[in-house]
DNA sequence: CCGCTTCATGATACCCGTACCATATTATCC
DNA sequence: GGATAATATGGTACGGGTATCATGAAGCGG
């Protein structure tokens, strides 16, 4: 059917070994005999098999990026960080979307594993950590992004939620507000319990005795955002400010807010974490503590190739980047009452 | 190393044939049998390698996405879709970013072809038919998706531009305005020119004399949207509105009119084409024609399923989706000198 | 001219699952 | 009871490169 090196071989005069030597470039061949051998594959097309040497060598070039959700566009540009180190080293990125369905995670990784790819990036979908035990278990490299699993000890790369969920209550707390509601991710995935600790943290460090904080767990997603902002302007009716979890969570409260008539900095205070791309926004909105998303998936990528090309061995290596809190519109200004 | 078929095999008295049978249930094993086979298994922790097979059978059970950029949401949404169906049916997505880059493009498809994946999802560079055919002759199917390439019949997923380009420009005449900017994608990608030509229909059919159209020619980027609005208010004046290429040539434009203080709509009317998702507007603005992202990735993958299985044969097959036009503010209202 | 290196090419085996063919035992039917 | 079908298992070969080993010729110093 196709063209295989044998049938260039046979074209060219030569052994299929010699003509691996040309494409290769691996050993001695005389210039008669390279001249041949290219005139073949020329004439034939032959595009050679990787699967050949895949199958011998366990290498696939391929890589992995099991993540939630492709349409965030902070998972967007973690994966174009990762394409961007993947395709210079010549390897592949195979691209799992998760839904953060446990479901589908587990599907993935089985088959991942069956394709032997050479390492994988992960973003857990929750605090399990057979999964990562499973993948570990065959010798395969992984990386986590951003979040966490307890009891596991791999490679990672994150941002340090805790610190900038820190400084965005601090700059809540600064501007007066002492009614605050938490709209939370998912209580089973670190870096949701990160930014509440945080939160909590710069509660307690300013020492505040008034504060009210209602705290609501929920998803990573818009619908979940406005369900938490409608629940949480039903119980408390003297809020005066957001504090979400992340941006769909933010965008599904404020889509929420807009349709209760409520206005954002007038009426509340809204922030959230990094992660809407700025030229989205004609008018850049959100005060949001930044994450590198890009450089996330950069980094992330270089330590997966680094260890599989053994460049680095040994203990797990914990890459923890810094955010920035940019503070815009949506937080407004100090309150007077 | 790893654990293979044999080892299980060794491990549970069997044949690896027998195993294999326990694997894929296809043949008759007593239930003595598939007892022992099946605690090996698990014993080893065997997880079947694929390379194998794929080999013999050619199937790698992998399609490639070759997108210009995964961190446009259009691009974005397309992917999603394609995954959507991928999924469902077994198969991974490897994601190939060209950045529209002819030479990465090229890297890609070359490395692709020597993976033997299954089919190619493909949205073209450029006009050039060469890299369709060099996929062509390897026998490999493709889709190509929201582009064409003059010259070469291959099956194809896209949207009627050059129809929703004429429904922009007759909203825009429609409004009074008679000296617009069309600020174009390159030259050399059929959407881009049909949005044009659809402007040029719409321009004839209505007969105005009086209307000055400049046209320039960019790139699908939020710099040349800007550079080519610059241009544009220095060329002309008199200008009233813009009709973009894109989402990325809007939003160009969009901040470079904010940046020089020019207000949109109320100085400008701006018009442009899907794309932007909704979620990150919360006051949705741009009058757009709106592309059907998801669905075409949907589509576009599901034909290329459907050839790879052959469950379609025979002529290429051109599946062109409806956009739709829909007005918000950035196109203003009917001007009134 | 011998022994050694450099150059040039080929034969074989291997990676891992499974299609295909072969064999053996037991069950079923007339 | 003999023939046929159903059940159960194994042996071999294949797919497409290339690592490894082997072979042979030419070149060269002494």
């Amino acid at each position: 059917m196709t063209v295989t090196i044998r049938d260039v071989a046979k074209r060219a005069g030569v052994s299929p070994v010699t003509v691996s030597r040309v494409l290769n470039n691996s050993d001695y061949v005389s210039q008669k005999t390279r001249a041949r051998v290219e005139a073949a594959i020329e004439a034939l097309g032959y595009v050679p098999n990787m699967l050949g040497p895949s199958l011998r060598s366990k290498q696939t070039m391929t890589l992995a990026a099991v993540i939630s959700d492709i349409t965030n566009p902070f998972w967007t540009n973690v994966t174009r960080g990762i394409e961007d180190v993947a395709q210079v080293n010549g390897y592949f990125v195979i691209l799992c979307n998760t839904d953060e369905s446990e479901i589908k995670q587990a599907q993935y990784l089985q088959m991942l594993l069956r394709r032997r790819i050479d390492g994988i990036l992960f973003v857990p979908a929750n605090n399990e950590s057979a999964p990562i035990e499973l993948i570990q278990k065959q010798d395969i490299p992984v990386v986590m992004m951003d979040r966490l699993v307890p009891g596991v000890t791999v490679d990672s790369v994150r941002a340090d939620s805790e610190e900038g969920a820190y400084r965005l209550a601090k700059h809540l707390f600064s501007l007066g507000h002492r009614c605050i509601a938490v709209l939370a991710g998912p209580k089973n995935v670190s870096t949701s319990v990160d930014r509440v600790t945080g939160y909590f943290r710069a509660l307690e460090e300013v020492g505040l005795q008034d504060c009210e904080t209602q705290v609501y767990w929920g998803n990573f997603t818009q619908e979940s955002g406005a369900a938490m902002a409608a629940e949480a302007l039903a119980a408390t009716p003297n809020l005066t400010a957001f504090f979400t979890g992340n941006n769909f969570i933010a965008l599904g409260a404020l889509t929420h807010l807009q349709n209760q008539g409520r206005r954002v900095p007038e009426d509340y205070a809204l922030v959230t974490f990094g992660e809407i791309p700025s030229r989205y926004l004609f008018d850049p909105f959100l005060t949001s503590d930044i994450y590198p998303d890009r450089e996330m998936g950069r980094q992330a990528a270089q330590l997966l190739l680094d260890r599989i090309q053994g460049k680095i061995t040994g203990d797990p290596k914990q890459i923890v980047m810094q955010t920035e809190l940019v503070v815009r519109h949506s937080s407004g200004t100090a309150l007077t009452t």
